[in-house]
DNA sequence: ATTGAAAGAATGTCTGACAATCGGGTTGAC
DNA sequence: GTCAACCCGATTGTCAGACATTCTTTCAAT
């Protein structure tokens, strides 16, 4: 039989939807040199759309904030500053903690074992050279942890905060040193989960986010 | 002299934006049913502006989560599940207790009598029968506290959050009796920061979160 | 060097059009 | 009468083209 509450409709891509996840990407990836300006006339031939259809997806990802628009400028890459990076680290902090801890409560021993496969896809990653497997198995532990903390907003918000400092992730994460000091840091926030250690579980947390910071904050220009 | 981090750029008003606000407003006010599809030539007309603009606008708003957009069924008003305002106020809870404790710590005296203005404004609302009033006083007390934790992430992502729930919100808040006990918890929330008490602002500010959420809950379709 | 004007580039906005898709109702078979 | 297939209107997805407005840059003049 199949659960009712399972949701079975296919969502048709549409030419927007798919501009918004390729420039996404492209934003994620570092394509863009932060602060550059992005001209319209040149996404639609790279992307092969029209304009209409790229100022729709443009929307979007200026509301995700991947973006900033001025009103008679247009959009550009935005060039975070020091503090907007502390404070998304310290959002993402708050968040993460509370994910984590709850998650230590209530995971189920299936998830778990998906959680393990992933640090171990992690430790992989870490242990090669491979920078974008790093942060793609990277993003799938985090992806677990925050699908079982039984608040899918939670989620959502943290998934956001993520892509915005996706690319300082990329940076910190493209150094062996930080991916094996990350490979540490979530091995133990694993085992507090494992635990079902709600205290030990959110402790680990916040350490890995603060340590996630400081790396991040090393290939920042300093604050003046 | 002036100070030289004052952003003096005016920003253009577009076409784009003043349907994004009306529609924003549109959309809290209730004027559209909950799960009541938006049809793009009737807003076009009733916005009077061209149909680009229009989707270009409506993009922006399912960015926020504010409708939704199913791809070639259009957009549509939300119907929040009671799990979903559920994850919604406890992620509000989240987020406004941490700001709440920060502004504690940190609030000048001069935002302390903005502060204790507005909490006026809002005893005046309560008092009076302007159900409207009561929500922007509401709004105004927040958002001081939120300008001043230190950190403009939590503030956007906490605006972001309480956009979401304004229906409810604005239903609970039309109840004399509702509107009276929130003026209690906020004045003991006032009283800690004026204190600079933080563990008390946040242990107010708990019980103030979900005390709104119990109210919203009375006003919504039980759970099956 | 500062100012001012002019040219070029890019954005904001609209109109109009057409194909693809969805929802509902009608028809027809059993 | 019930159920299925089918068809049609309504609505959305997408594009092309156009034009006024605004920004940026260049260049000349004071």
């Amino acid at each position: 039989m199949m659960p009712p509450e399972l949701n079975l409709r296919v969502l048709p891509r549409t030419v927007q939807q798919e501009a918004v996840d390729k420039l996404r990407l492209a934003i994620f990836s570092g394509v863009f040199e932060p602060g550059s300006r992005l001209i319209e006339s040149n996404l639609c031939l790279r992307l092969g759309i029209s304009r209409p259809s790229l100022r729709e997806a443009l929307r979007s990802l200026a509301a995700e904030r991947l973006i900033d628009i001025v009103p008679n400028r247009g959009p550009s890459i935005p060039a975070l500053t020091w503090e907007e990076v502390t404070a998304i680290y310290e959002a993402r902090e708050l968040l993460e903690v509370e994910a984590v801890g709850r998650c230590a409560e209530r995971i189920s021993n299936e998830q778990l074992d998906a959680l393990e496969k992933s640090l171990s896809a992690f430790e992989a990653a870490a242990l090669s050279n491979d920078g974008l497997a790093r942060i793609t198995t990277a993003a799938d532990f985090y992806s677990i942890i925050l699908a079982n903390c039984g608040n899918p907003i939670l989620e959502e918000i943290h998934r956001g905060l993520v892509a915005r400092i996706s690319l300082f992730r990329s940076r910190s994460m493209s150094l062996k040193g930080r991916a094996m000091s990350s490979l540490t840091e979530m091995r133990e926030i694993y085992e507090a989960i494992a635990a079902h250690d709600e205290k030990a579980a959110r402790k680990a947390s916040r350490k890995h986010v603060l340590k996630a910071m400081a790396a991040a904050k090393k290939s920042m220009p300093p604050p003046d």
